[in-house]
DNA sequence: ATGTCACTTTACAAGTGA
């Protein structure tokens, strides 16, 4: 097919037939390799996401994944945060943080072009809690974020952002609304924050494919068998233009990724979100 | 709300971050 500014517009060319891309918070790359392994095994996404990989660039395990088939764009940072794009396809034009982040020094944003493809993959700052200094910079990364993907970007053009967003965008997105109510990770400046990334003309994929229900959850903290105990939380996001969103013909989560029985090691808190892209 | 996990360090336990 022929790309014209009217398919790249309507995101005709946003991938090939059956694209499967997944985003996960592995919470530390050298504990989760042997399941990371497993998954690509398991799905054979044509992109994976990682977020938190807790590791320098020179600690990143690109041997073993290059084995299994995916090159990788990474960006990390010893101990903490650190961000990587796996896919089977080589992505191009990678950039790394971005301009006006008010903690520059933390690994949380990579960028690259993948089959026509633009991809943001982020790892939002948590803030601890409301009130907590790391809050305000929370807010304050959230709105430069959103400015340097509205000055970057456009809208009409196939775009996919992924990854962390340490928010749940609204009560469904909580196992109990109120117990969370005005809490980090629910607070409404968050969500206003989500909602403009909406309101610039993102969709919330997971959300558009799952309709009025609670959840699909990603995350389940590690105490108190909150996993068992089905509290979760949906903070893990696709967001997709108007053109991507629209090829969407599956939206699910690997819940039994985040069972201690699945695979070699313990899991990660969070469970990885997979989406299917019809071309 | 905090019963865990992963990280680090003039390490063998305790603080930090999630």
């Amino acid at each position: 097919m022929q790309e014209t500014a009217a398919t790249r517009a309507a995101g005709v060319l946003a991938c090939r037939p059956g694209m499967k891309i997944i985003t996960w918070n592995v919470n530390s790359i050298r504990q989760r390799l042997p399941r990371a392994l497993a998954l690509l095994e398991r799905h054979r996404p044509d992109i994976l996401c990682l977020q938190e990989t807790k590791v320098t660039d020179e600690e990143f395990p690109l041997m073993e994944l290059g084995a299994a088939g995916y090159h990788a764009a990474i960006f990390g940072q010893k101990s903490y945060n650190g961000v990587a794009i796996l896919a089977r396809e080589e992505p191009a034009s990678v950039t790394r943080g971005f301009p006006g982040n008010p903690v520059p020094e933390e690994a949380r944003v990579i960028a690259a072009r993948i089959g026509g493809l633009a991809l943001v993959g982020a790892y939002v700052v948590n803030g601890k809690e409301v009130g907590n200094p790391a809050y305000d910079v929370k807010l304050e990364w959230l709105d430069a974020f959103a400015d340097w993907l509205a000055a970057t970007y456009d809208p009409a053009e196939p775009l996919l952002v992924v990854g962390d967003f340490n928010v749940a965008p609204d009560d469904r997105d909580v196992y109990s609304a109120e117990a969370w109510r005005g809490k980090n990770l629910a607070s409404e400046p968050e969500r206003d924050r989500i909602a403009r990334l909406r309101g610039w003309g993102l969709t919330d994929v997971a959300r558009a494919h799952h309709g009025d229900v609670e959840g699909p959850f990603t995350f389940w903290d590690y105490r108190m068998g909150a996993f068992h105990r089905g509290w979760g939380l949906r903070i893990d996001l696709v967001l997709a233009s108007a053109g991507v969103a629209a090829r969407v013909t599956d939206v699910t989560v690997d819940r039994e990724e985040r069972k201690e029985t699945t695979g070699e090691g313990k899991p990660s808190d969070h469970a990885p979100l997979i989406v299917t892209i019809e071309g």
